[in-house]
DNA sequence: GCCATTTATCTTGACGTCAAGATATGCCGT
DNA sequence: ACGGCATATCTTGACGTCAAGATAAATGGC
């Protein structure tokens, strides 16, 4: 009898027509994904991050030499608006971490650079990250993880 | 491969080092809540709710008669702030949906009441948004369906 | 070559949220 | 009774986000 079992036992006193299957899927992922958020923002702030901000370094990182991405590139890997990225980039450029180099092919657009000091914050953040999501998940067992990892990725293919 | 698939791939060619299993159940469903916040925002809001202050009536009318609560019962039932809390209830009682009646039994305390116009909104929204979420796990089946519950409950249960 | 359209980024104003602290009332031990 | 601690709510200031629109450069049809 979780959080989630007490909500779903009021509606049913409350409104028996209503169906708690789907309530109940939907309540706990909503739950579970703000702790995980929150989780996840402990740790980098340890690292003097955000998760907004490092989701922008690791977009960077990952993708390789020379580590520069147009704003387009980054705002189709991150599902937020073009507004809030051109907000990350202006935090992230104040604080060092990345710079803005004219793009020579498209003046309309720019790249968007790890400098060095962008560079080692993103190494040293990514490591504890991934440790930190390991440790959020060591509960299940391989095959529980592998079976939640299918499911999940069932039910993103919906949108994506 | 999906959207995450492409995240993982490039970091296990950039950081070889970094295991990705944990990495994939987070990206996905982080990406999957983000995708389920959206649609069901878009439905409340065709009701005139968002989905904050749809909580907060869903939660008193489910709470049964007489749908009254204090912000600080809300408060434990609804993962914010007590600021956030003060914020919502303020833009219901602008709307006219709940007001806030003096607790005889603790004067520093107030009771939250779903107005007439509330328990409509709330009655007419609640439907809606339980055929919503039905839909948007309409793909799976029955036992798919009671396999993720398990899941996410038992890693909710993490937390909670 | 020129103008209309498209593409890429940035700007603006509004909103919801939070942490930290302020205020006001209740409660309890002496 | 009273002082001090606890509890309940609200206030303040800052952030991150979004939608809509502004700006500027590239492209394509004529």
């Amino acid at each position: 009898m979780d959080h989630v079992d007490k909500i779903l036992v009021q509606w049913r006193t409350e409104r028996p027509d209503l169906d708690t299957e789907a309530m109940g899927i939907m309540g706990r992922l909503k739950r579970l994904s703000t702790h995980l958020a929150r989780e996840v923002e402990q740790v980098l702030q340890q690292h003097g991050l955000s998760s907004s901000s490092f989701d922008v370094l690791a977009t960077l990182r990952r993708s390789g030499t020379p580590y520069r991405l147009s704003p387009g590139d980054l705002l189709s890997m991150t599902m937020v608006s073009s507004g809030t990225m051109t907000n990350r980039i202006d935090q992230l450029e104040k604080a060092g971490l990345v710079e803005r180099v004219v793009n020579p092919d498209d003046r309309r657009s720019v790249l968007i650079a790890l400098t060095g000091a962008g560079l080692a914050a993103v190494e040293g953040a990514a490591g504890a990250h991934v440790a930190n999501q390991q440790r959020l998940t060591q509960g299940f067992s391989a095959e529980e993880k592998a079976q939640l990892d299918a499911l999940l990725r069932k039910f993103l293919a919906t949108f994506e």
